[in-house]
DNA sequence: TGTACATCAGTGAACGCGCGTTCACTGATGTAC
DNA sequence: TGTACATCAGTGAACGCGCGTTCACTGATGTAC
């Protein structure tokens, strides 16, 4: 067992146990499910008795809210650096966010289950809000960018782009690109199967430069 | 309460508990989520002792792995007759398959979330497998239609096409087409979403006949 | 048509278990002076 | 620099509860003859 930042055990102050909590709902949402895991479980897991929690925590859905939480600011993270602001060009970064999208959904299917899957609303808490559309906010930019190169009378709303390309992502992720149990099987890659669906769209859209070909 | 099909309580025996204990879960999964739901509850919704399921179900999982069965035969029927084979053609077919697609994530959360996200595997029985890939056939025979209709040697994957709509559709459904509380807002309704997104789509595809303009 | 009997689908009581939660407590830490 | 004290973050025992599961049982149904 570790507690992370080389703090250690202090003896009887844990010392770090918030976060210590936060890691044991990964660890046991990874291994079960968001529903498989308990509030009495994470303080096991944390080595500190059942009471502790409570300390930090409400209850086990306010940490199930702050793992949401967590799990989204590193997902704006990871898509804010993928996308680059679009560097070096507009298409490679594309493809490059839907990547990376898929990557953390595979990486990281903990954070991704309590963010989409385990009902935690975004109204339970305005810092899970925030944290969510902040990555949505990633996409939708990225979408601006993208229609902006379009001439002005057939450009389609950023909004709708962006809705796409989350909904695609979130659909390729959610059936076939989890790293869990429920991942069902492809004949492809989801990577693949999503960059096509991205090229077939771009082209839909009639966005000049799109590499119409392959 | 009610016991479905008018054949009405007969005293010591139920006379109808499967089915009794299948929209028990569904009643309480529509309630409370997948994960919120007790086989001991289920009893208590169908009115018999804790016990009395065991006569039909083997345990918990085995309920739900039943409750999704069932919600894939009914959504494969719903997807079939919204199909209707292509008529009276193919576009406005397409149309109405999406649409059903969604009109049943939202009609009946509970199966469908039973179906996704409750985390059964589809390797857990065969009749589910099954019962999963008759819904996909449905897709996937569509989408044979269509590409059917393009040029030789332009022809797009069926199955690749078939897997983009139903990533698509499945992710603007449990992103925000959902008839309980886990929905997220939208600036528009879903439907329209997705008919935007596959009018873009099937334009990308280079598809004869589409309608190219809105 | 009636009776005996096998089978089936339920009961209800009981159990062990682990969870969530509360409580008075106490060891460790930080800070005012 | 030392001491007193307030605050904080943990303990551990206890509780009530509901769940899953088992068991011997029994009422109802269907069928062979």
């Amino acid at each position: 067992m570790t507690w992370g930042k080389g703090s250690g055990p202090r003896g009887y102050h844990h010392g770090n146990l918030k976060e210590a909590l936060v890691r044991a709902a990964l660890e046991l949402i990874a291994e079960k499910g968001p529903a498989g895991f308990t509030f009495a479980d994470a303080a096991r897991w944390a080595g500190v008795s059942p009471a502790a929690p409570y300390r930090h925590f409400r209850d086990r859905e306010a940490l199930l809210a702050d793992v949401a939480r967590r799990g989204f600011e590193e997902f704006a993270s990871v898509l804010t650096k993928a996308w680059d602001e679009g560097r070096p060009d507009l298409f490679e970064a594309f493809d490059r966010l839907g990547k990376a999208y898929l990557d953390f959904a595979k990486r990281e299917p903990a954070y991704y289950s309590a963010m989409f899957e385990a009902g935690v609303s975004p109204d339970a808490d305005p810092a899970l809000r925030e944290a969510g559309d902040r990555a949505f906010g990633v996409l939708r930019s990225a979408a601006e960018k993208l229609v902006a190169t379009m001439p002005a009378q057939a450009r389609p709303p950023a909004l709708m782009v962006a809705l796409h390309m989350w909904s695609m992502t979130h659909g390729i992720a959610s059936l076939f690109g989890r790293g869990d149990a429920a991942r069902r099987t492809l004949p492809m890659a989801p990577e693949e199967l999503l960059e096509a669906a991205v090229l077939v769209y771009l082209r839909g859209l009639g966005l000049p430069g799109s590499p119409a070909g392959a």
